[in-house]
DNA sequence: CTGAAAGCGCTTACAG
DNA sequence: CTGAAAGCGCTTACAG
């Protein structure tokens, strides 16, 4: 049953000629290297016929590639970022490269393991979202000459290639958008980190409020992944003591336990708020008729990060400037929505 | 900058002895080579302290091994999916493997071509939520002796691994909850394909219904990939032509859209229906007061599949029997869960 | 235009 | 107890 695979030695024998001329007609060096239209020919058609593959183990250990790609998230297993896996994996197969998907819970001793894990594994490059700490890291991976794309975060204070949106621009038209139908008080409601998005999100949020002589409306949730209720009962309270009739959440990670705690609490209240969600994920349009998501090009996104990869690995000797891509994203209402 | 790494050759020859006596004493053959205990101490400490990490490439070579698991599942970016892949993620580096996300859409034709691509790239093994007609290329890549796990689904008629939850017992159970509590007209919403675990689900519920003489009432929607509001438009045009006090939504593909149909058509209806969902996901739990959800055993999911995974590569030599795990699942109500 | 051969970094049968 | 050497399947400088 287990027959051998064929190998460029068998074609080479079965052709009567050398592995050499095989390779390079393979590897499509024929007319670089002037091989015979005939022989080129034959080649190719022999290849075809008993469909060769070639082994990517022996052309890594040969080359020092592997074909493949890390894209560390912050969790695969959060909506926006597993669409996004699932678009780079189709772009990523097409290409002939594979894609190694982890998860750094956006915490550095573990987006460090894991650079340490993939280390000297021959990896071709890495696409990450980094956590808050891992500057350095990400810096001496660029060291290395290991390309690199970072993704939705970056370090203002490092040179590097990125995709990312326009946060800023997002977050200043959403809440314009509440201004516009009326709101007034707008409460933001955000994650205590210093993560550059979360702020420029904030900035977008005051550029508005301020252009309309409204009021700031604040609250910094201090970051603890896994305590749902915990950031249900700030946010209770918060409303408690607080005039608002809208609420802007910075993050989906606060969303849903947001609405949530509204919902609990206040359950009147959550037809006549005005909301927006940071990250589209569909079902939280659900929730109440006034809703409005920030959704983020998740295909424009994808073929940004594979494009700039696929560019680094293949000409990774000729330097290359940084790319540094900024997207704007696009604010759904529920009217607008398409299902 | 850019040192090369050390080989087995560089140990070799830092110590004065053989890369054979060094490659023995690092995979743990130094006893049953006889290396001699000082010379074993002497490889292991100098490894340790140069921090050396084996070529997998060169190794896989060698052995045929890529330590390279592939995990194929419907879409990636579901819940329920992304967060079992997490949890291998995990199991999988802490025993020295990859894993390979990809999503074969519960289509046979982008399944046939995943497998084909990663065909002859030396993956060690594959664990595959099967699409319903692949049965044929199971099989043959079992003849081929590469570890196949299938999960979540399997086929009747093939013997292999695989690791699925008892559905009709939780259909069962979970039906048995809403009349427990005083629902009599439970309408049970499914996906008309021939996937048996739908099929076991639908038994599970008939089982529960028959037993307290009550009536079915089953609505089977033909599967169509995308199309909300196709599904949003045929339950509510099922609702308001039949009489209903529960509804049991036969997987969680459907629980969204049909909550979606409820609350934009019948609103006063959705806080007094007895619902149930299969697939636990948080969210759902918010719509409505009474929803119970299903919630299949996520960590003992994965650490089957990887337990019989490895077994099955590490011992590619030793025929083993055929594992297969049925899981319970658990019933959540709203009451029970904690967030 | 084409081929013989070295070498990537391992593992392991074979010989002492 | 330990070492010299073959070989996994490629790529590519070198020689003709």
């Amino acid at each position: 049953m287990k027959k051998k695979r064929p190998s460029i030695k068998d074609i080479a024998a079965e052709l009567k000629t050398s592995v050499t001329t095989v390779s390079f007609v393979l590897n499509g060096k024929a007319k670089e290297m002037k091989i015979s239209e005939e022989m080129t020919q034959k080649v190719l058609d022999y290849a075809n016929k008993i469909n060769y593959q070639p082994n990517q183990l022996a052309q890594g250990l040969r080359t020092g590639r592997s074909n493949i790609i890390v894209f560390m998230v912050e969790d695969i297993s959060n909506y926006f970022f597993a669409r996004i896996a699932r678009i780079i994996e189709d772009i990523a197969y097409k290409k002939g490269y594979k894609v190694i998907f982890c998860s750094n819970e956006n915490n550095d001793e573990r987006s460090r393991d894991l650079l340490r894990l993939f280390k000297e594994r021959q990896i071709d490059g890495y696409i990450i979202i980094p956590s808050p700490g891992i500057e350095k890291d990400i810096q001496n991976l660029m060291k290395e000459k290991i390309p690199v794309v970072l993704f939705d975060r970056y370090f203002p204070g490092l040179e590097s290639h990125y995709v990312v949106i326009d946060n800023k621009d997002a977050a200043y038209n959403a809440t314009l958008h509440l201004i516009k139908n009326k709101f007034k008080n707008i409460a933001f409601i955000t994650i205590d980190t210093g993560q550059n998005q979360m702020l420029e999100r904030l900035e977008g949020y005051k550029k508005a409020i301020h252009q309309y002589d409204l009021t700031e409306n604040i609250l910094a949730i201090p970051y603890r992944p896994d305590t749902v209720s915990y950031v249900k009962a700030i946010i209770r309270d918060y409303i408690m003591h607080h005039d608002m009739d809208a609420i802007f959440f910075a993050t989906n990670y606060l969303t849903q336990s947001g609405l949530e705690a509204i919902k609990e609490n206040f359950p009147h209240f959550l037809t006549e708020l005005g909301l927006i969600t940071f990250d589209d994920h569909e079902i939280f349009k659900i929730y109440s008729p006034s809703i409005s998501a920030i959704s983020q090009p998740r295909f424009e996104i994808a073929e940004n990060l594979m494009r700039i990869m696929i560019s680094l690995i293949e000409n990774s000797n000729t330097p290359q400037n940084f790319n540094k891509v900024i997207l704007k994203s696009t604010l759904f209402s529920r009217e607008s929505t398409k299902f």
